[in-house]
DNA sequence: CCTCAGCTTCTTGTCGACAAGTAAAATACA
DNA sequence: TGTATTTTACTTGTCGACAAGAAGCTGAGG
């Protein structure tokens, strides 16, 4: 086991749980690590080179997000997406786009609108390069860039908590179209732009429901396909 | 310090963090520890014949859900009430009675509205025995039960998360009223489980604006009071 | 009397080890 | 051969101890 060259050794002290929880967390929403991933807490530690109870810390913070389950004295692992369950996810994510966009334009104030027109150029280069991976993340910091601006720190974070698990979810929805998504999400995000900074709080709720319908609606014809399918076999 | 006679030392394995976590979060919310109380780890270890381990378990929880501060390499205590953004507490709230209360009149089931009957029971004792603390208590799990009727988790979550920490704010409404609210919130309780009763959505969705408004109005007044004598002085 | 460097002390973050509990493997038995 | 029971191996939960930072104290120098 000599593949392990002792890597800078040198960390700061309580940095490494927030490392294991950011690590752990990418490599669950991007499904690295896929639902039902079994995890072991020593193997971790001797990956990270650091000792379990930093470990244990993080895997608390995830399971309370809902990301892992931990059977009690017995192995934990990455939890399932609940299918079943998926409905409440859309009805839950639709009005969070909906207010905080909502929020946005009524509450933004100087210095907002360029953060979120950054995050949105971000958005159209991974758009042009293909890059689905990228395009969840930055669509993702776009609308948690307008949530900011909102200023409501209470819809934000179940906003965030939604996005986040819908990297899962949005994964699905990119590999619908081939990783090469209609043109027409660039156009709506610019829509809501120019919608936030005229201060045009009923169009900014328009707009954002119709961008949250057009994603639910692509996922869920997308699995009604799925379900055909299962049950034609 | 023979005051702890060695209670049962007799723990089951795992209860630890959770009985820590509880207990804690119950004296935070209940204002037992009132906001900028210090938290010393190896003090909450030896007052539950603890190790630290699973205590900074349970803290670590408690800072997730932000009712703690953790100053990092220093020391953590309770959090303030954000008395200046108290506002976007009252915007996410009266959205979640709402949004509840009308999930709860579209999807619940048999036995549902038993729960929440029973819980509805119980406010009413705990009203009538003018008990503030119960009153808090019982409210809490009377719109939880609605929440839970309604079936969305994600809801549930938030609204878990503004009811508790609401508890903290709650106070000042009862106490504004010296214990003694108006029998109105018993009226209105009862008038929303008759329309959640009746599957009415539009109707369920205006009582729970009306029972959220009537409350935010009330604590905001008592604010505005108290704003004043600042001012005063 | 004030300021700043060094020291002390206290709290937190991390570690390695042990104990408890569970699931699977091995064994005994019908 | 199939089933019940013990044993084993492994994972988690907890513990006590040590080390790193940070605030406050001490005292010398200006």
């Amino acid at each position: 086991m000599a593949n392990t060259p002792a890597p800078p050794p040198e960390r700061k002290r309580g940095s490494g749980v927030k490392m294991v929880y950011d690590l752990l967390r990418d490599d669950i929403l991007d499904l690295v690590m896929p639902p039902g991933s079994p995890i072991d807490e020593v193997q971790l530690a001797e990956r990270f080179a650091i000792s379990r109870t930093p470990i244990r810390e993080a895997l608390a913070r995830l399971a309370m997000e809902g990301l892992i389950d931990t059977l009690p004295n017995r192995s934990t692992m990455v939890s399932q997406i609940d299918f079943v369950n998926l409905h409440t996810f859309f009805d839950a994510i639709t009005l969070m786009y909906r207010v905080t966009t909502r929020l946005a334009a009524q509450n933004w104030r100087a210095g907002d609108l360029e953060v979120i027109r950054a995050h949105q150029a971000d958005y159209r280069a991974a758009f042009e390069a293909h890059d689905a991976l990228a395009m969840i993340g930055t669509n993702r910091d776009f609308h948690a860039a307008i949530a900011e601006a909102g200023r409501n720190p209470y819809y934000l974070a179940l906003f965030l908590r939604l996005l986040d698990e819908g990297r899962r979810i949005l994964r699905l929805y990119y590999q619908s179209f081939d990783d090469r998504p209609p043109a027409s999400v660039i156009t709506e995000h610019e829509d809501i732009i120019i919608a936030i900074a005229a201060r045009d709080v009923a169009r900014a709720d328009v707009l954002a429901k119709a961008h949250a319908d057009q994603i639910v609606g692509q996922i869920q014809r997308l699995m009604a396909r799925d379900q055909r399918q299962d049950i034609a076999l």
